[in-house]
DNA sequence: ACCTGAACACCGTTCAAGT
DNA sequence: ACCTGAACACCGTTCAAGT
């Protein structure tokens, strides 16, 4: 059986020269998340783009100014697989949780891609519809203007930065061929360990490693504060 | 006046050839914050760490089997830098926020530096000190165990990812040119507002940006959090 | 865990030339 | 916002040779 439904997104090698508008931006970002996602933190490079796309390394330079440029477009294609499907929930609570652990899930499928675009501002079509569901929840909750924004920011800013660390560190253990779950151990063997003593009495306890469970607890933690802090209208 | 100081750390140019042990660890670490202090996130090269030491590129893989090595040690270095006069305070929850907005401002003021090494476990003298520091507090607080620990991974973590992702924002900024602060501003112009009534409600506040109050306001939801869930002994 | 210089296989970006 | 190939100025890493 042949896959034709590749044929649109991996051009034929053979062909000698590919067709004026053959290349599109989209093809170019689906093509530069699926080279970061084979594992490599660097494996995006324009060469890397030209043999995955059947092109010449320069002709991206048609549809993007610059690797910087193309990352940022990997961004909001993160963002748009993040959002797919959701819908608010009852409770805008849920609806926070439901967003957070979308972000989280995308950024640990996509570690490489998440790791370059975590903390970028895209301003492009999917991040605007990420701020627009958060806004909503928030709004739902009690909260307008200038303090909807700032429960706004505290919130994505810490979904995106605990998400995107994890990201990073998945990555980074990824490149050094660690076993992948590894990098949360923290087993350390002071020269003097009586200079250390909570270390040293928490050995065993600093080995666990459940990346998930602290991001929950995280996540938790501030909505409780929200919660707390909801004006009194609601 | 001459500045004698600067001798020992950034040897002659002219010198033909550095002598045996000139180079070390310690000297190429502080080289290497020094260059990526200089404000471009790429400009730790060995070219360029070789210039600034005076020495071939190639020397430092005497003291370092690669780059990313070097970087780990930076990173451990920023941990040092950041304890630096570090003496716990009378309340637990004092000593968790002033280790808290230390890493923040030593992230701040070493961007570049910051975001090539927040995500890492640099497993290194600094870091054993830090981790010990915070279970420290944890422990007068109340907590044991594995549920000390958990706490303190919940902790450390937020502020690593908070911090991280604001240094990651700040040298992104810097090596795109722009307004250093500026970054901080969401300003959306989707093609159909209507579409978005939550984004356009609020055009205006999403242009406000202090980071360090949206860090504040994480910190104290933690923290908040953590007390209401100490254990009943305390 | 010594320091240097040559060499290798890359990499981002520019630009004149091809369709 | 067309696609290609040559060219330029890098970059990380290896390794034989120098002190």
């Amino acid at each position: 059986m042949e896959e034709l439904a590749e044929a649109p997104t991996r051009p034929h090698r053979k062909q000698k020269r590919l067709g004026r508008g053959t290349l599109t931006k989209e093809l170019i970002v689906e093509a530069a998340l699926r080279i970061l996602d084979e594992g490599n933190v660097n494996a995006l490079t324009f060469a890397r783009l030209g043999k995955e796309l059947g092109a010449s390394p320069t002709a991206m330079y048609r549809h993007f100014s610059s690797r910087d440029e193309i990352e940022t477009a990997v961004a909001d294609e993160l963002i748009r697989i993040s959002l797919d499907g959701y819908e608010p929930l009852e409770s805008w609570m849920d609806s926070l949780r439901d967003l957070a652990y979308r972000a989280w899930h995308t950024f640990s499928d996509h570690p490489a891609a998440a790791m370059h675009t975590f903390y970028r501002v895209t301003l492009g079509p999917h991040e605007v519809r990420a701020v627009d569901a958060i806004l909503e929840a928030v709004h739902r909750a009690g909260w307008q203007g200038r303090e909807a924004v700032f429960q706004y920011q505290m919130y994505s800013n810490l979904v995106l930065a605990l998400s995107g660390r994890n990201a990073a560190m998945l990555a980074a253990a990824a490149a050094a061929g660690a076993d992948s779950g590894n990098f949360w151990v923290q087993e350390y063997r002071p020269a003097r360990p009586q200079d250390f003593p909570y270390v040293s009495a928490h050995h065993d306890e600093l080995r666990i490693k459940d990346g998930f469970e602290v991001f929950s607890g995280q996540v938790e933690a501030m909505l409780a504060a929200m919660k707390a802090a909801l004006p009194a209208a609601s």
